[in-house]
DNA sequence: CGGTGCGTTGACATTTCTCAACTGTTGTGG
DNA sequence: CCACAACAGTTGAGAAATGTCAACGCACCG
């Protein structure tokens, strides 16, 4: 065990702190360094719904998920709830608003009953970046990553038709099983998936319909089977709903 | 390091290094830390419509406009020509695809006569970065100021309404002149804002059109002028009569 | 002049939204 | 155990927004 422990409060326990190891901008980092940014770090919970910050809120802390999932969510001046973001174990968010922007931009609320979180507190993680250039690149790292899985969302949301937007995001999420049958777990309720692609849930409910009775995708609750690859990228590059690409 | 040690690259003349000053994150920058950025650019010149890079390749540099501007843009998939950003003299780009990427992911096009740009050599540059820790509070903020644009565009892409995307971007442009008559010019053609808006040229049309028979603004060429500004923000905001909830 | 390309307008087709009704599940309380 | 409400999801019909196609004006440029 580590003997450090007299300089800090308690340090999380093990199981957050390996959580923390594996973020994946702060692997390549030095143990003795990863320990000082531990030093900053609480460990949090929150049931089912809980609300972590609330938009507009001052940005005092990032925090890493460890178990369960956080939601990113936003109202639309149109009245609709935006998912920004669906936050699963191992990642981390909020580090642009602490480094930047000062307040949170969206709600963060906890999806999953105990969900578990590594909070790092902003102002010594602040001051251990300025005092430590071994954290500014992983630091760096993490928010060119972030960026690009915003420039992703914004060519997402570009396209125009509906059914390029829900297959474009098909493509990008985890599959699983064999290429003649992907498996793919919608990680939202249906209706915040349609929001996340800026459409309604009737009109989600229909493309998924639609592309079943075409014959290449199955859909079970929230489980969807990807029979055709092909067609699924097809759909997402064509304008053409009607298939026969 | 290598052969090459006395190769410096001609420092850029005053005028340039002046731009590169005044980026906003390198504002703070001790000048003689400034200098030696200095010595990673070059001075670079563009005619009209000349490609500085192309997607998908090698990200080598970083760029600040000095004069003229650069189109950042890419195709969608639907075959729309998709303008991502347009950068105005004084800001810069590329950067997070030289930290990260390694690949530019869209065209970099002069959009006017003898666009003048310092171009930032990346190896130098990160070697610096490595070297000078005074150096990544910069870089992080720079990225973070982006992150905070894309976030912003994310969101005003979610609108589902073209009138409400249209009013959105025009609240965040420049304007100059009285409250009661802002003037706003588009620094982009009507069809290349429209696919910076998802919409089609003909849309846009006949938004405008529609606005300026309701009496609260007046179309000039490129100049738009916004008679009622409240009246501008509330097609921003809720388009919709609605309540989706 | 005559071509070329942007922007506008009109007529029409399509997509998507809206509203409403209905299903199925879940959780609550009797 | 059942009735019930509450809510996600589905489906249908009609309305609204937007895309498509075509024609035209207009500026620019050789």
């Amino acid at each position: 065990m580590p003997a450090s422990a007299h300089r800090r409060p308690p340090l999380i326990a093990p199981p957050l702190l390996e959580t923390l190891r594996r973020l994946p901008h702060f692997q390549g980092l030095a143990p003795e360094l990863l320990e000082r940014v531990a030093g900053c770090a609480r460990e949090r919970h929150l049931a089912r719904g809980e609300l972590l910050f609330a938009r507009g809120g001052a940005a005092r802390s990032f925090f890493v998920v460890h178990a369960g999932a956080i939601r990113l969510s936003r109202l639309s001046p149109e009245g609709r709830e935006h998912v920004v973001h669906q936050i699963a174990p191992g990642s981390s968010f909020a580090e642009a608003a602490l480094l930047s922007f000062g307040r949170y931009p969206v709600d963060a609320q906890a999806t999953e009953e105990d969900t578990v979180l590594v909070e790092i507190a902003g102002e010594p993680f602040l001051r251990l970046l300025r005092e430590e250039e071994r954290l500014a690149p992983a630091v760096i790292g993490s928010l060119c990553a972030r960026l690009a899985q915003l420039v992703e969302r914004v060519e997402e949301l570009s396209l125009v038709q509906a059914g390029s937007r829900l297959a474009r995001w098909l493509l990008r999420q985890p599959a699983s099983g064999p290429p003649e049958r992907l498996a793919i777990d919608l990680a939202l309720q249906k209706r915040e998936l349609a929001a996340h692609l800026a459409m309604t849930p009737e009109t989600l409910s229909r493309l998924l319909r639609r592309w079943q009775d075409e014959g290449w995708l199955e859909v079970e609750g929230s489980r969807l089977f990807v029979l055709d690859a092909a067609r699924l990228a097809a759909t997402a590059g064509d304008s053409q709903p009607d298939g026969t690409a």
